[in-house]
DNA sequence: TCTTATATTAAGAAATACTGGATATATTGA
DNA sequence: TCAATATATCCAGTATTTCTTAATATAAGA
């Protein structure tokens, strides 16, 4: 698969022919037709719809071109970063809902006192699209939890470290957990960090079968599906900061309590270290007795090898 | 850009040497060397710092690697999903965060009644990554806002209909909304949805200058940063479910009050359109005085053109 | 310092991509 | 209904790109 027959894809689409999108792309109408073919032949499927002038993208060639516009955005956005395209004066950050969010607005107002000029243009996303986001350059440093193997450009480093909690909606019985685990509607954390595997080996441990019900792959949803009495799941503490929280009934998880860090990834080479790490040490002093100093030499990344 | 030099580019990772990863991609180490240096060639940047044997990866080079890792992942699961490859009996589902979240646990469980086997995979994430990931057959369908021009392989059916507020701390003065926009910290919604430009639109037809202090890409968070005290914002009225939302101060946003729309978004030819079709019913339902039937026309469809 | 392993260079072979011209097919207008 | 027009495909040849082979260069280890 080639970035040229993906422009020719998205080419023929935004010009309706094939005729018009060889020009657009410099390659004459065959050159246009056996790029398509010879993608067709890779994909193994029919792109277009030949029986009517101009060929009309089958379901098939829609989704293969929506793929391609991503490919394609991708490729653009890396080129842009390594040439150094950058909004001057912005942080781009980017948070997991769940976890630290609550303590942004607070740090973001402190963080002006040290940069009057600073702007944050915050995304909340997955942590795996974090990652790869920062790793990318389209994110300057990002709030995730710790994660087995970061991609080796990046480091991470933790601010705030916290105990996961069993709960279930309010008035439930939790005399017995393990009955608990084993009877009730279970809501599975399904991502790719560490916290889930954390959670779904000490499930295993427990030797319980959960009675799945779904699986969602974010916390706060999570949090959410339970207040509304879908079932019971495992949480850590910093998503329970909510006052209707207090509501709902909670046990340890794990003997002792097991706990899960969060932190800041960024890039090794990063012309805005200084501030973030301004940020992380800000963020460390908002988590009070759950903050984590960080290290002088970056720990995580030897940690993680 | 061609996705054999990345396939290379990523073996080199993972194998070490140049001669190495050869073996893995069927090529002569010579063959290696030269993709590597076209790639360098069309990106103007160093991958590998050669002073060293094996040659190592510079910064750019893992920047490289996580696009060349994100868009061979693009490739395998659009090939994955043409080719039928799905986990049998499970709806993947996606949703915005602040929208009809709330409703989605009830909606489920009441799925349940019609499809005791159903099992939902739901993911969280963003309006624009959910329409991708739908078109591109990674969801079966999601949840998102209006937007303009969804892609041509994908309708959209309407659920609910909102209106929009204009939220601040509680106990702000808002006898003067425009003073009010003119003065506090403004907090941007800023995203690729229609949502974000109609409230730009109205706040340039209002004529006030709003002190942007963040941008931030997701409504619940702003929610949350508005609430811990940051600044005003306009978000829509699905996003004020909670019960400490009552607390902060609150104004109609435009007069008449403005509103908005939330639906589902899903792919024209699916598998599970009646399912599909099933959960539309049961979200409308949901939304009481704010439900929006589904038509019998793919009336959206006709809309968007 | 010498040997070994790996990467690069240069030249040629093999494979692929593109052009040009002819043909096929769908659409439009008379 | 038929002719004209526009567009897509097929086929063969040419141009370009990719890969292999052999020789050379470079880094690392004994």
């Amino acid at each position: 698969m080639d970035t040229r027959q993906l422009k020719t894809l998205v080419a023929i689409s935004t010009q309706g022919t094939f005729a018009r999108a060889a020009d657009i792309v410099a390659l004459t109408p065959s050159a246009v037709s056996q790029q398509i073919q010879a993608l067709e032949q890779e994909l193994n499927t029919e792109l277009f719809e030949r029986t009517s002038r101009p060929p009309k993208l089958t379901p098939h060639g829609l989704q293969v071109l929506e793929m391609a516009k991503d490919m394609l955005r991708l490729e653009e956005d890396t080129k842009a970063s390594l040439r150094g395209d950058r909004i001057a004066g912005t942080l781009m950050l980017g948070s997991v809902r769940s976890s630290a969010l609550n303590l942004l607005p607070k740090a973001i107002l402190r963080m002006r006192n040290l940069y009057p000029d600073l702007k944050t243009n915050l995304r909340v996303s997955l942590s795996s699209t974090l990652i790869s986001d920062v790793a990318a350059g389209r994110l300057d440093a990002a709030i995730v939890a710790e994660h087995l193997g970061f991609p080796p450009a990046l480091r991470w480093s933790p601010f705030l470290r916290e105990p996961l909690w069993l709960i279930a909606p309010e008035g439930t019985d939790i005399t017995d957990p393990i009955r608990l685990l084993n009877s009730r509607p279970y809501i599975r954390f399904r991502s790719a960090v560490p916290l889930a595997n954390l959670i779904d080996t000490e499930i295993s441990r427990l030797g319980v079968v959960p009675q799945d019900i779904a699986e969602i792959d974010t916390i706060g949803s999570i949090v959410t599906c339970v207040r509304q009495g879908m079932g019971i799941s495992v949480v850590p503490h910093v998503a329970l900061q909510e006052p209707e929280d207090d509501r709902l009934t909670r046990l340890p998880f794990g003997s002792p309590q097991i706990t899960r860090q969060i932190g800041i990834v960024e890039r090794i080479v990063s012309p805005r270290g200084e501030i973030i790490a301004h940020m992380h040490e800000v963020l460390a002093e908002l988590c009070r007795e759950h903050g984590v100093r960080r290290e002088v030499s970056t720990s995580a990344t030897v940690m993680s090898r």
